[in-house]
Formats: C-alpha cells, structure tokens, sequence
DNA sequence: AGCACGCCGACT
DNA sequence: GTCGGCGTGCTC
C-alpha cells in the first residue's frame, strides 16, 4: 500500500491554493520540494503531510515525479510556521511557503557554484619520473603541488600554463576535485580585529538578566542612543555560540547591514551570514545554504531574514524594533515581530527587542510584564544627548521670512561651516516640490493611474508619481489654461539642496535620497563620502536618520518637523517622536557638542514638547492615555481589508457583499460591543497604478474575533485582490 | 498560473 | 462553412 503525500503546488492563486494528493514516492519525506503533474504539465511543489488514505478517488491520484533538492528544504518548524501565518494573515499556503526557502531557488534558476581544486594522484617521485624529460612546466607544476598540496584549477593554469595542467590531468598524474565555491557578499567588510572590550555595569546586568532566562522569554532593551545596545547583543549570541545555539538578528534596513556586518564577522568570523533582498540570486541562495547546513550560526538580515532555516535556535535580536520596516507592506504581509516571536516560542529561545525609541506597543507591554523591560540611560562616552531648539516657523514667516530655512538654522549652518564641521540636514521628502499648481485656474498635475499629485523633479525635468514611477514631462505653462503662473507646492531634498548652493555656493552638499541611491553601492558611496568630508552639508530623507556616526557633525537641522505629523494615522505621533529622536542623535557623536534645529509650525504640540527632553516616557505615558481614549491600539486591533482590482464595480460589489456579511455578524448582541470602529469605504488613495481600491476597516477589542472575519471573507466568492492587515503601517 | 473546453462574430 | 475571440472551470 502506497503512501500519500499531501502537497501544496507552487502557483501563487487563491484557487490552487489547497492539498492535492499524490503517491509518495522514494527520496521524498515531508518537507521535501517535488516535481509534480498537475494537469497536462508539471509544476513544482512542497509535501506538508504524508498520510495513509486519500478521500480523492484512487484511480485519479498521480504520482510524485521526482524530488527537487538532495535536501529536506522544508522543517516542521517552517510548515507550523506557514500554518500560523494563514490562519493569522489570511494568506496562501503557497506564499508562506515561498518565504521560507530564496526566491531564487524555486524555478531552479540557483545551483552551487564549483571550483576545481587539483591535488598530486600519486607521490610525488614516482610522478617526477613519469613525465618526459624536456616538459619543465610539468615538473615545475608537480613540485608546486607537492609543496602546497593543492591548488585552484584556474589559479595554476595561470601560473604555469593550461596545457601542462591537462597533459598531467590525461596522465592521472594530478587529480581534479569539484568543491563548492561559497559567494561571500560584503568581502570589502575586513575581518578587523577584535580590540576586546569591557562591559559597562549597565551594559553587564542586561547580558545577564538576558542569558538568566532559561525558556522562552521577550525583554525589552530601551537604551539611549549611545548606550552601547550592540554589545550587549554581540555578547549574547557569542554565549549562545558556546551553547551550540543559532542566533538570528534583524537589523531595520539593508544601508545598516554592512556596519552590523562588520562588527559581527569581526567577532565571530565565517560563522556568519547575511540574508536580504540586496543580495544576488547566487549570493542569496549559498548564504541561505550555509545556514541550512549549520555552517553558518548566527544570522544577520532584514525583515525577511526571521525565517533564516536555523536549527537549535537560541536568540532572536529586532535592533530598533520600533522602526516600520519589519511589517512588511507587500504581499504576503507579516510582522517579523510575530514570526519571531512564534519561533522563539517554539525553539524555547531568547527574544530580545532593542530600541532607544521603543514603539507604544513594546513598551505597554514590557510595563504590564509581558516582555521584561532592560533599561541602559547612560551613554558610554557620558557625553549629554544633543540640545533641542525649536524653532516656531510662524513667526519666521511673520517676520517675512518665506524659505525653508529659518534664522536660526542659517546661522547654525554659518557657524558650523566656519569652524570646519559638517551639518545633516533632514526633510522627509523627495524631489523639487511636492507638486504644481496653475495659479490662474488651480489645475494641479496628477497621476494618470493614481489618485495623487505628481511631485516636481527639477534635476530631470519631470514629474513623478511616488505610488507608481509614472513620469511625465513637466512644464512651463498650465496644460489647462496656458497660464504661465505655476506654483510651487512644499520643498523637497532636492530643493533644499538647491537653495544651499544658492546661498553657500562654495560649500559642496550630498543628497541622499531614493533618487540618488538607485544602485546597490550608492548607499555606501554617499555615506563614505560624507565621512571622509568630500562634503560639508548631507541632506536627506529617512535613510540618514538611521545608526550612521560621523564625528565631525556638530548640526541636525530638522527642515520640516511637521510632515509625519498629521497623517491619517494613528501611529504619526509616535512617529515623528521617533524620527526626532533618531535624527538628533546623528548630532554630536564624538567629542564636539552637537546642536539640533527642530523646525516646526505647531511649536507647542506635545510631541515636541517631550521630544526637546528627550523625555521617552513622558511621551510614553500621554500618548498611551490618547491611545485609549480614542480606541487605538494596543487597546484596540484595527484590522484592514483591502480589495482593489482595475473594475470598480466589481470592487464596490465585493466590498458591499463583505460589508454586508460582516455587519449582520456584527449585530449580535454579545459580539457588538467587541467593535469599537466599522466602516467601509474609498481608501484615503483610491487609485494606485490603475487600481481602484476600497477598504473595510475595523476596529476591534477582542482577537479572537479575527478567525471568524476571516470566514465571513471566505464565504464570499471574492473575484478581485482582496488583503488582510492587522495593525497596519499607513493607510493610503 | 496555464490550459482546455465552449460558445458567438467576421473571414478565405 | 471555419478560425479565433476570451469567459469559465479544473488541476490530486
């Protein structure tokens, strides 16, 4: 009696997205990834059971072609994993599945690279004897090997000649071995060498309360900027090491990884490996291969490293675990912090969250003693954070100054640039300005396939749509009207960057923005730049905001504080909190005070009330306070369903018909007052790239109810994109 | 996803 | 009469 395995077939669709039953067949266990026919054609799938009987009619199940890898690419950990995700995300099997092993490997685009290595086939005396007398490169050959015992095919060709190699290959003089060549990304990243440190008390007490947990556990580590949070989690996964343990850390953005890189392949050598997007499909898939084997221990990556195929795993580190970018925004959409937090549960491992920012959330629960709160408020160095001045633009424009920069700033960057220091200056936009109007007629240059204004780039002579990339030629008169009066909207890099060489023509500035950080190098090459002070000024988005020292930045200047403050979100707060704190400590680094110019139109905002103290959990504590009167999270789960598709009948259609269904779930009596929000409607963009997109969005008090919303969905015959979000990051 | 099946319009 | 459009349905 044949077996049956249950499989899962790799197409990404809602309709093949369920087990199909085939007889197992030899070299193939659960886990395992299989050719199979499906259909009239075959396609490559995952086995995730094996079973005695099938309910599907006998003579109709096909048999399992052949297995794909000489390796189980699949753990039980991985398929509870992907078991998890659905139920908790609403998403494919498939696409849980496709997160756990490279991209790239799938299609089988990905095999190991070789490399030949030649040895000596016999000793070498009787070999000398055996080449001709006049063949000197043999003989020069055949001591080289005897010498050094082995040699690179391609290496020796070139040292001596190819021919000599080959004759001796033909005589079975020398022996030719295949070994895998492993792609190790960032080699420019030395292996500098361990300048041994010691832990500070503070420093100290988190390592030992961290490694005092014997079974799963989550602490918080809230440490000032310069508190010295990398040791402690260096120190960690080195104690783990000597237990035989995996370790996987996240760092938030792929521009970090070289620096994290670095200090841990300093530490713990080739035990390393790096996983992220930026990665070639070569480089991806051997990293992925060293871990799989156990070569590699610790784990290094962004977001999508959680699911490293570590074995034995002991810690998982989320560095700045406030920042959004581990909730991932495409599809499949997870939050790495659940999936840590699942495999920590199930590896019985240490699950350590590190922040000098920490989100509302984390913090909430490390004060209700679900995570144990670890506090580092001393900076290493001892020197004070930063001073904070805000500066009341209002005023400024009272006093009829229109541009961007204030008083206050000029004369900061004036000083600055006088006593040979370098400034940063942060706005979070991108481009010229953020549109064009036509004054005449109020026309405003928008996005044929998105419901956006188009932003201004003056360096190309476009415009662009930010959703999508659409350009468009810009121009001088209105399309509209042909007025020749156009309006600039707000200011972006680009124009920040503009009016500096204006006023400071002699002082070279670097943008670093999404426009100028289009190759995989550009990232490095800007910051490097910066450091070794090709440039005075930095201007940037987000991306400088982040863990980069330069100990010759004396001035933060914070052109437009306000831009992530009033956001229909209820996460902007906090946000702009953050980003404050983040950017200010970019300030000051080394043994130079640093100043930091906080512009603002909403001077009084209690944001930046707290933000100027760097008072945490003062902010903490209100907005905390505001979170539960109006109903947000962490009192509340605000859960998003998304439906787009180009029809926008069909959307409304689909939405009406969930809305429906939902509603008269809602109206139980027991279960109404278990939703504190319910309302469908347009989503806040309601084009993106062609796509008309309507949205549900809920609020509710009780998780549990998750389950039964995914139900009503699936009873609806849904035949546009339909996604879930829990707790969603932004809500365009 | 693909591919077959199936039912209506304009062509040698 | 037939070639071909893409709507619908199925794949163990």
């Amino acid at each position: 009696m044949s077996k049956i395995a249950e499989v899962i077939v790799d197409i990404a669709t809602s309709s093949t997205d369920k087990i199909f039953d085939y007889n197992l067949i030899d070299n193939v266990t659960v886990g395992s990834r299989v050719m199979v026919p499906f259909g009239n054609r075959k396609i490559e799938g995952y086995v995730i059971n094996i079973k005695d009987f099938s309910n599907y009619p006998e003579d109709k199940i096909k048999n399992i072609l052949y297995p794909i890898d000489d390796f189980v690419a699949i753990n039980n950990e991985m398929l509870n994993l992907m078991w998890y995700m659905q139920r908790n995300y609403h998403i494919r099997l498939v696409d849980g599945l496709r997160l756990f092993i490279p991209a790239e490997m799938r299609a089988g685009k990905v095999k190991s690279k070789y490399k030949k290595i030649i040895y000596l086939n016999c000793d070498f005396e009787t070999a000398i004897t055996k080449i001709k007398k006049n063949a000197t490169s043999q003989k020069d050959i055949l001591i080289y090997l005897n010498n050094f015992g082995k040699a690179e095919y391609t290496q020796i060709c070139n040292k001596f000649n190819n021919s000599a190699v080959n004759k001796l290959l033909d005589e079975k003089l020398i022996k030719c071995k295949s070994v895998e060549n492993k792609r190790q990304p960032y080699t420019f990243i030395k292996d500098k060498k361990v300048e041994s440190f010691t832990l500070k008390e503070s420093q100290r007490s988190a390592v030992e309360k961290i490694l005092s947990a014997k079974t799963f556990k989550t602490f918080l580590l809230h440490g000032v900027t310069g508190s010295g949070k990398t040791e402690v989690y260096i120190q960690c996964i080195s104690e783990c090491l000597k237990e035989n343990k995996t370790s996987i850390m996240l760092v938030p953005e792929i521009s970090l990884t070289p620096q994290m890189l670095e200090r841990l392949r300093s530490r713990f050598e080739d035990k390393v490996a790096i996983l992220h997007s930026g990665l070639s499909a070569g480089e991806k898939f051997d990293e992925w291969l060293r871990i799989k084997r156990g070569e590699a221990k610790v784990v290094i990556g962004a977001r999508s490293a959680i699911f490293a195929p570590v074995e034995n795993l002991g810690l998982i580190i989320i560095d700045e675990e406030h920042e959004q970018s581990y909730i991932s925004e495409n599809n499949p959409r997870y939050s790495a912090h659940d999936i840590a937090e699942f495999r920590a549960k199930y590896n019985d491992a240490i699950l350590v969250k590190g922040s000098a920012t920490p989100s509302i959330e984390s913090y909430n629960k490390a004060k209700s003693g679900e995570y144990e709160l670890l506090t580092m408020n001393e900076r290493i160095n001892k020197k004070p954070l930063p001073e904070i001045e805000i500066v009341n633009m209002c005023e400024e424009f009272i006093a009829g100054n229109k541009s961007a920069f204030s008083r206050s700033l000029l004369s900061a960057i004036d000083d600055c640039i006088k006593e040979g220091n370098q400034a940063m200056l942060f706005i979070n936009r991108r481009g010229f300005s953020s549109f064009l109007m036509c004054r005449s007629c109020g026309f405003i240059a928008k996005c044929d396939d998105c419901d956006v204004s188009l932003v201004y780039h003056k360096e190309d002579n476009t415009l662009k749509c930010h959703y999508c990339g659409n350009r468009y030629t810009s121009f001088t008169k209105c399309p509209k009207c042909g007025s020749e009066s156009i309006r600039l909207g707000s200011a972006g890099t680009e124009k920040i960057v503009n009016d500096l060489k204006e006023l400071y023509p002699n002082i070279k500035v670097l943008r670093m923005d999404n426009d100028t950080t289009r190759t995989k190098e550009s990232h490095f090459k800007i910051l490097s730049d910066f450091k070794n002070k090709n440039a005075q000024i930095l201007v940037g988005t987000q991306m400088i905001a982040k863990g980069h020292d330069f100990p010759d930045v004396t001035l933060v200047g914070i052109i437009d504080a306000d831009l992530s403050l009033y956001q229909t979100d209820f996460r902007s707060n906090e946000r702009t909190f953050q980003l404050i704190t983040q950017v200010a400590g970019r300030a000051g680094r080394d043994k130079k005070p640093g100043k930091v110019i906080l512009q603002t139109y909403a001077p009084r905002h209690y944001v930046y009330r707290f933000a100027l103290n760097y008072d945490y959990l003062g902010f903490f504590a209100k907005e905390l306070n505001i979170r539960q009167v109006t109903k947000f999270p962490p009192f509340t789960e605000i859960i998003r369903i998304l439906i787009r598709d180009d029809d926008e009948q069909l959307v409304l259609n689909t939405t009406k018909e969930i809305t429906l269904k939902l509603r008269q779930f809602m109206e139980n009596d027991d279960i109404k007052d278990k939703f504190a929000y319910f309302q469908a409607m347009k989503s806040p963009v309601k084009k993106i790239n062609g796509k008309i997109r309507y949205q549900i969005l809920m609020r509710i008090k009780d998780h549990s109810l998750i389950e039964k919303i995914y139900e009503i969905i699936d009873s609806v015959n849904v035949k546009c994109e339909l996604f879930v979000e829990i707790n969603p990051q932004n809500l365009t």
